[in-house]
RNA sequence: GCCCCCAUCGUCUAGAGGCCUAGGACAGCAGCCUUUCAAGCUGUCAACAUGGAUUCGAAUUCCAUUGGGGGCGCCA
């Protein structure tokens, strides 16, 4: 049996998008799994669209996620290179051989014709389309073109009759009559392939076996099928995954908010989340398995399981995976994962950089508390300013008023001051017994001194926030707290 | 408009003719635990788009309708 190759084909126009990286995932696995291999290929033969930086920040998130790649920039390989711009070449003598053949031709339309075709087609509700008008042009016709000297397109023949059928690993066998199909233009008037000629020529190059792409590309596939077979090239197997939906289940967009991966990242998500969350949609292995790491997936995974149903994209369960993900993470890691995060949306006034054994004791108290890396900052802080904006009758619990929270605080202060030591373990029994000698339920003296010292109703563990705290800080906090109580 | 595809709780999904009184997860709600918040645990709400057909029997097969998605660029 011949060696699975797959590849991830994305065009370097900007930021890697979530959709992109759900393809190169199921890609990337098929591949593994397969004990194959996987090529990362840029397609940039639009040089309008073309960004700056974005081959080497897709390399970037790639690596990120733990998607390595066999061949592809800057890697190596028997195939390169794998940069469509260097390849060109190559997509030259294939639309050569092809208009040689009879199977293509030039086409001298002007831009503004085709666009004023389009305009007439959807005015008139017709089908939008080429209208084949330099299909059939003698030699002396093509010949005045060129004395004209317009640089033509080179544009696939594309059989009138007949019907070409795609067996698709996902979708079964789906069948197009050539008669809706149109004759794509394969080489554009500045000398670049079009996606579809660059990707056939490529993926036959580069010995791909399975094209595993979104099902956007559904519709194009006869006509790539009809393009391999006129270059005389081995058809190979094709998987369309589903697609991912925003929440108005119209195609991820912009306007579904952040659809790059690089924007889950600087929000704290961890790879592993993006990873799961990912395989989830449009792949799922019983009916009760969801969490997988990246080497149970290579396990698990298979083709026969990825549904044909496009997925809407849910935001908060991707949230709740994240903590799932953060809570697995030994508090070193998470110490370590956590600080750039606090380092950066800390507010200014912190100095930085701040200590790592207290701001590692801190993160400890929230790790399962916080369902990104960036809000760790907003949970911890008051353990890194001591100026705080709090409502002073949050300082006051349930049945007590003004003066009993007072004379409380005042009292504890006092206690704690002497506390020696100053841990969790020996604050708790001593803090319990006072609130029974001042008449208060534990809850109450715990709520006020909570306030106190966070300026918060909601925090991880009193006793714990103290020991970290240390004394000090604990006290001072608790005398500003009466202060605020008496004016 | 034309072509292709899809259709189970709000969302992600399990389900390949009897195991389905339709299972799990997120979200929601209620409760337990508890010093608050989380986490955890328990419970609860909630779906087979509709109509026909096949069959002893259909979420599962077939047809139609409806709804949704994708494609129809010298973009990928």
């Amino acid at each position: 049996m011949t060696q699975v190759r797959t590849r991830f084909a994305p065009s370097p126009t900007g930021f890697l998008h979530i959709g992109s990286i759900h393809t190169a995932l199921f890609a990337w696995l098929y591949a593994r799994q397969q004990k194959g291999v996987f090529i990362l290929r840029i397609e940039d033969t639009d040089n309008v669209r073309k960004v700056e930086g974005a081959v080497e920040a897709i390399m970037d998130d790639l690596r990120w996620l733990g998607l390595d790649c066999d061949e592809g920039p800057g890697l190596g390989g028997q195939h390169g290179p794998y940069i469509q711009s260097e390849r060109l070449p190559l997509y030259k003598v294939a639309a050569q051989k092809l208009v040689d053949c009879g199977a293509a031709y030039k086409c001298y339309c002007s831009q503004e014709r085709l666009e004023q075709l389009r305009e007439f087609q959807t005015n008139n509700k017709l089908p939008p389309g080429y209208d084949r008008r330099c299909r059939n042009l003698t030699d002396a016709e093509r010949a005045e073109k060129e004395k004209e000297g317009i640089t033509p397109v080179i544009r696939f023949k594309t059989p009138l009759d007949g019907q070409t059928t795609i067996h698709d690993l996902i979708w079964g066998d789906v069948t197009f009559k050539h008669n809706t199909l149109e004759d794509l233009v394969l080489m554009k008037s500045d000398g670049f392939p079009t996606y579809h000629l660059a990707n056939v020529v490529d993926d036959h190059d580069m010995q791909i076996t399975h094209v595993i792409r979104a099902e956007e590309w559904m519709s194009s596939g006869p006509c790539h099928i009809l393009l391999y077979n006129a270059l005389g090239y081995e058809v190979p197997q094709f998987a369309h995954l589903p697609m991912m939906l925003g929440k108005d289940r119209a195609k991820l967009g912009k306007r579904h908010g952040s659809t790059s991966i690089g924007q889950f990242r600087e929000e704290g998500y961890l790879p592993e989340t993006m990873i799961n969350f990912l395989a989830l949609m449009g792949w799922s292995l019983d009916d009760k398995t969801e969490i997988f790491s990246l080497q149970d997936l290579i396990k698990y995974f298979t083709i026969e399981r990825v549904s044909k149903t496009s997925a809407v994209f849910n935001h908060e369960k991707l949230e709740w995976l994240n903590g799932v993900y953060i809570r697995k993470l030994t508090p070193e890691e998470f110490a370590k994962k956590a600080m750039p995060f606090l380092e950066r949306w800390l507010p200014e006034s912190v100095k930085k950089p701040i200590n790592p054994v207290y701001t590692g004791r801190v993160l400890a108290l929230v790790q399962d508390r916080a369902r990104t890396l960036k809000e760790t900052a907003a949970l911890t802080e008051y353990f890194f300013v001591d100026v705080y904006e709090y409502n002073s009758t949050d300082l006051i619990s349930k049945g007590m008023d003004v003066e009993k929270t007072r004379q409380a605080l005042t009292i504890a202060g006092e206690r704690l001051a002497k506390q020696t030591p100053f841990d969790a373990a020996s604050l708790e029994p001593m803090l319990r017994a006072l609130a029974e000698e001042l008449g208060l339920k534990a809850g109450q003296l715990f709520g006020s001194l909570r306030t106190a010292i966070t300026g918060r109703t909601a925090t991880p563990p009193l006793f714990q926030m103290m020991d970290v705290l240390g004394k000090e800080r604990t006290l001072y906090r608790i005398q500003d707290a009466v202060k605020r109580l008496e004016s």
